[in-house]
DNA sequence: GTGAAAGCGCTAACAT
DNA sequence: ATGTTAGCGCTTTCAC
């Protein structure tokens, strides 16, 4: 069933009948009827391909999720959504897997949908020039920025938190309750992404209120996935160490954190305090709630699709914002 | 950049790109090194509309998602995505919200992408004959089927589980711990959905061990959400009915059923047992375990493409598989 | 208000 | 092994 199968049926031309699907006002009233009436009989879909291929420009932003159903990103999401479709654009959602190469996958979506334009949520830290020329329009990067790359200021724009400030700001809280053996829970200290910003604030926060760094209570569990964080705080159970608090660079991390302990017989915050940063949704609905450094997740995505929409509009340069993260008082930390 | 352009660059013509591109064999080694090389040095990405819309036939498997960022798909997909990989077959995935409709979304991307077969995870159970129409290819309904629809059995197949019986035997679980006010978190008890069935498997349960069915103890929250979950629970407690047990339709809500208890100072299992159904990665990590009937999600995900591919390759007809949930013990249960 | 025809970028015969 | 060419289904001038 093509726009040719309808022409013939309606006894009109394709172009007609193309003019009635796209909501042109140059149509007679009786020939819209009749054709809409037709379309609707054959059950006719419009074949994509063909239109994205021909379309010379569109209204589309393109959305490229890294992290397959990632709480965080699913948050966010929602709020992307209703932001570009208030602004009058359409969104082209991509999600890719978290070891996926985004810019690629960008690049490759750009050409596909003949974007205006491109919200990256989550990606590397490590931009080159290079790299980046693959993309051809307007983009942002939400939740993270260049911080190990060598793009230029004015040559990318981004919307995010401050990970270092965030995590120094999450172990001072610790500290100012009382504890000074602090765990960090992990992905990796030395993998240039989100994970080695927060380590490094961990480490900053402990050396700035006197605290030696002890390589012991620093575990890096090799992923951001539950199963993972429990194992990793598992070892670090049976390892001896002690310690009374525990600092985990996210949400669900924490909440598996929380359950490790709680299977080895020690209850937070009585035994063990925990904070976490993110504030998913999920992190009010643990045992107990969460204690957690809050991303402004609507603000984020609200600012990122305005940067977006006025970069398209040639309205200013590209700008980078750094949101405050707040901290958001659950039973998780107790103090000593 | 189009191929065109490569072919220039390269002194060749379009098809032979065309070859190099789609790692065709005949093409001599030195050609085929520069096309790459020109390629490569262009960031020259194909045009995946124009691709598509000229591929005779493709190895497209379409994945319809609905509901997006729950995590009981989240799960599945990751299974679903290895079969599909396994099978020879390549998978585009289009994720909808809860809201949309899934056939019209699959009928859509099977036009777009030239999709071989549809796999739908999560779905209407009213689907009628006519609206089927719209799909041309083979299809599976995955963790759910048909019925409060009018399709004959031969027309479809599905993977699924007994919803019914499940919930049956989720209440079942509770009674024989001697629990006889048992409440029932859903999200509607009317809206021809599985929420619908477990509902009644619920009534059903009930009536088969002789205890009179009480409207005050089934709470519909209105979808199926933790924060309204967490509300209609609330609203439960606030009521003064008493009971001793909850029978929540999903994993999701069970735990934000659990944190309503909590926040009402009523601890699981001591003061109130609880149930869910699903089986999610987070049910293991909430406090106390959560006891719960765990759907086979690696088996459903492997069963729905093995069906599919057979389909595809018209050996034998639609089958319906009805799949066993097992229940796992967690810590959320208290004998009375 | 409507139709004819030229492409959009690519693949796949069919030639050579 | 490589080139030529005819579309895939649609939108969009440009005529009428």
């Amino acid at each position: 069933m093509t726009i040719k199968d309808i022409a013939k049926a309606c006894g009109v031309s394709v172009s007609t009948v193309s003019r009635v699907l796209n909501e042109r006002p140059d149509v007679s009233e009786a020939v819209r009827r009749q054709v809409l009436d037709v379309v609707e009989r054959h059950n006719y879909i419009p074949n994509t391909s063909a239109r994205d291929l021909v379309r010379s420009q569109s209204d589309n932003l393109g959305v490229v999720v890294r992290g397959t159903g990632t709480p965080f990103f699913s948050d966010m999401l929602k709020t992307v959504t209703k932001e570009i479709d208030a602004a009058g654009y359409n969104m082209v959602l991509r999600q890719i897997g978290s070891d996926d190469d985004e810019v690629k996958a960008g690049a490759i979506l750009e050409r596909e949908k003949k974007l205006r334009g491109l919200l990256f949520l989550g990606g590397r830290y490590d931009y080159t020039p290079a790299e980046l020329a693959l993309v051809g329009v307007p983009y942002v990067c939400c939740s993270y920025t260049n911080q190990f790359g060598s793009l230029k200021k004015e040559d990318f724009a981004s919307v995010s938190i401050d990970d270092h400030a965030t995590a120094y700001r999450a172990v001072t809280t610790l500290i100012e309750h009382g504890h000074r053996r602090i765990a960090a829970l992990v992905p990796s200290c030395s993998d240039h992404s989100i994970s080695q910003l927060r380590c490094n604030g961990y480490i900053q926060a402990l050396e700035d209120h006197g605290i030696a760094v002890d390589d012991a209570l620093i575990v890096e569990s090799g992923g951001f996935d539950m199963e993972r964080a429990y194992k990793a705080t598992c070892a670090l159970l049976d390892s001896g160490t002690d310690f009374t608090a525990i600092f985990a660079v996210s949400d669900v991390m924490a909440i598996a954190a929380i359950k490790a302990l709680a299977d080895r017989g020690r209850c937070v915050p009585e035994d063990c305090s925990i904070i976490g940063i993110d504030g998913i949704e999920l992190s009010k609905y643990s045992l107990p709630t969460l204690t957690t450094m809050v991303q402004p997740v609507e603000q984020m995505a609200r600012e990122s699709v305005h940067i977006l929409v006025e970069l398209l509009r040639r309205e200013g340069a590209p700008r980078h914002i750094l949101l405050d993260t707040t901290l958001r008082e659950g039973g998780s930390i107790r103090q000593l």
